[in-house]
DNA sequence: TGGCTATTTGGCTATATTGCCAATTAGCGG
DNA sequence: CCGCTAATTGGCAATATAGCCAAATAGCCA
């Protein structure tokens, strides 16, 4: 594959990478709903802060999110509205899994 | 996290980790054009059979691509159209990313 | 049948990711 | 100034991922 294209790709495969997670993947749809800052997110998640603050410094690194500090606290905001479709869209796959599932359960039956 | 929830967020994390590799990206974006088998891929992205075979597995146990045994070969077919808006996205992104740069840039200078 | 090609699987090593704890930094209020 | 909370960073161990080679499987054709 030319290097260029190549190079193409792994931007784009970092991007997604850094949704690759489910805590990730919860950050990004709480975010969209408002902006938090890293401790609620902590204790909705129920992992460790620091755990946490690394996730968020991934999608951060990504370009998916924007911090700012208020006080002692720092919320994060979601930077990109696109998202939505994105988990849209996987919705779709995972239904269409589970209808596949179950012609298979029914392909038994009959 | 409730464990129910917990689940939703694995199951779909899943998908996107699917996807989150650039071989597995332009993969897909490849099977978007039209299906292709295991052969033809593994010459665009010039990596052995072996390797390309098990990145078609793991998007196929995603449930993104379904195959199709065609005399000695393997056809792999794209299963979610909707996937386009997702890079759409991750583009979208991505260009969001290079003006943030830019801007910095911008800023030294003046 | 025997050789050929396409594909998958097992095995292995190198590398990356995850998540915890401990330590550090930073702002707030008494 | 001191203690408190919020957040990040470094370090470490467990686990997961990637990609190569070699071997196994399957269909084709002479």
């Amino acid at each position: 594959m030319d290097p260029q294209i190549k190079m193409r790709y792994e931007a784009r495969a970092k991007i997604i990478k850094a949704m690759a997670h489910p805590s990730r993947l919860f950050i990004v749809e709480e975010l969209q709903k408002k902006e938090r800052c890293v401790n609620e997110l902590t204790e909705m998640i129920g992992a460790d802060a620091s755990t946490v603050s690394k996730h968020l410094s991934i999608l951060k690194n990504a370009g998916l999110v924007t911090d700012e500090k208020r006080g002692t606290s720092i919320y994060y905001t979601l930077q990109t509205p696109c998202i939505l479709n994105f988990i849209g869209c996987v919705e779709e796959v995972l239904e269409a899994n589970v209808e596949k599932q179950l012609e298979i359960v029914r392909s038994y039956k009959a």
